[in-house]
RNA sequence: GGAGAGAUGGCAGAGCGGUUUAAUGCGGCGGUCUUGAAAACCGUUGUGGGCUUGUACCCCACCGGGGGUUCGAAUCCCUCUCUCUCCGCCA
């Protein structure tokens, strides 16, 4: 959520800057909310204020035994006033409340101004693809006699569902133990464990509610959500709270399924495991102070491609133009892995600054100083990295003539010594 | 699943319809004293919002969340959530 301040000032310049975004500002709507929300507010604290102290008087009168019958004829038509008032109050609220929460963040400075992912900018490019000298296999072709399994999972389940076996399944493993490994290790991030489930007030706080409910996967009777993201519960670890300054930045790596609904991508990708409703994924979540952020965007950034460079996997670092950044980013950077089966690089990890825009909505904050006014905390994170999208890159740049694939070395370790697929 | 108890400021803990917009203690911060520190003493110490060019002042809201009764609610009523104790079940 964007400072409430700014829709107090100047809309016009507020709206054009939304606009790189793709978002129409109503602009004269909030105009006469504001103007209305104004002077409602300023007469309801008035009433309230007189019945207060009218409240007071009669209390005092009759603790000394006076007669009451006078003041209390001229707080009666106080009630119904402010009670009016009150309601009005709360209604317009409510109504720039709700406009508020889907107002996008505003893009950083640094954000090439574009439309659509064509106009993402390229940052840089890590190792070489590959020259294989026969036609590389796509991920499917090569593992299905491998451990691969999506038409048992369609039988037990549906669509973008998949079942691993064996040893694949172990490789898949391997690749989250790798991550948090290295992570928490060499990146100093604190490795945590959170619920998979989560409620309405976190997916508000980190910005998937409430205008993308239909990407979620929701649990009605409890009213529960399935996490898109750890994202989710790991930043709302901080809502509605303040840390001391010390105790910055907080830096934590976690493991966890996550699941989407994937409405409105039902041509997409629909072979293999590129796009799955459930997925696991290492996620590296940071709270800073404003001051640093974007140096922590950076560093983080750079964790995440430290996995593919020691997985030895090509791939390339795009910052999103404005039209393509998330609702809550200010700024990302997609990493995009080298895929010989598609030819193309692809999203592998996504890593933002939220700046404040996710703090103010879960009310996470942290003090300079003993006494001093609480601030806003920067929240970021980024994938390091979705895990079924390594095995894919895995399975297609390792794999050899033989149709077996390579394990690379540094998931040896993790997989008794195991060196070749079959 | 059954029975009961509870949720108050950073923490502990009183208040159970007005005279307190939450007593007291601890902790934090500032000061006095001291060569310095401790102790003692004095003062101060929540969050959000409105008004305001900004500050100060002033005003409003907040005692787990939501709703209600009342001129007036931390206090009474309803409801939800969470915590604890006991019983049952259970990875």
């Amino acid at each position: 959520m964007l400072d409430s301040q700014l829709f107090r000032q100047d809309l016009n310049a507020l709206a054009e800057k939304l606009a790189a975004k793709g978002f129409q500002l109503p602009i004269e709507r909030l105009s006469n909310l504001e103007t209305e929300r104004k002077s409602c507010q300023t007469k309801t604290q008035q009433l309230q204020s007189d019945r207060n102290n009218r409240s007071k008087a009669i209390g005092k009168a009759k603790a000394s035994g006076q007669d009451i019958s006078e003041i209390m004829a001229s707080v009666a038509d106080l009630g119904e006033q402010l009670k009016q008032s009150e309601e009005r109050l709360e209604e317009i609220q409510r109504e720039l409340q709700s406009i508020l929460l889907t107002v996008p963040n505003l893009p950083h400075e640094s954000v090439p101004i574009g439309k659509s992912e064509e106009n993402n900018r390229e940052e840089r490019r890590w190792g070489t693809p590959k020259q294989f000298d026969f036609t590389p296999k796509d991920h499917v072709d090569l593992a299905n006699q491998k451990g691969l399994d999506f038409e048992t999972a369609a039988k037990i389940t549906g669509a973008r569902f998949v079942v691993m076996k064996g040893n694949m399944a172990k490789l898949h493993r391997a690749l989250i133990q790798f991550m948090l490994d290295l992570h928490s290790k060499e990146h100093g991030y604190t490795e945590i464990y959170v619920p998979y489930m989560v409620n309405a007030e976190s997916l508000l706080g980190t910005g998937q509610l409430p205008k993308f409910e239909a990407d979620l996967f929701s649990i009605p009777q409890q009213g529960l959500y399935l996490i898109p993201t750890a994202e989710v519960p790991v930043t709302n670890i901080l809502r509605d709270e303040i840390v001391n300054l010390e105790e910055l930045p907080l830096k934590f790596v976690c493991h966890t399924p996550c699941f989407r609904s994937e409405a409105g991508a039902y041509g997409k990708d629909t072979r293999g495991m590129i796009r799955q409703h459930q997925f696991e994924k290492v996620e590296l979540v940071q709270f800073v102070t404003p001051d640093r952020s974007y140096q922590a965007l950076e560093e983080l950034t750079h964790h995440a491609e430290t996995i593919l460079q020691r997985l030895d996997l090509p791939y390339r670092t795009m910052s999103l133009c404005s039209g393509d950044l998330g609702f809550s980013a200010a700024k990302t950077y997609d990493l995009e892995v080298w895929l010989p089966g598609q030819q193309k690089y692809r999203e592998i990890s996504s890593c933002s600054n939220f700046e404040a825009f996710q703090a103010r909505r879960m009310k996470a904050r942290f003090r300079k100083a003993q006494g001093e006014k609480p601030e806003l905390l920067h929240t970021l994170n980024g994938s390091g990295l979705a895990v079924g999208r390594t095995l894919v890159a895995i399975l297609e740049n390792y794999q050899q003539s033989d149709g077996k694939i390579a394990i690379p070395s540094v998931l040896q370790p993790y997989l008794n010594g195991l060196q070749v697929l079959e």
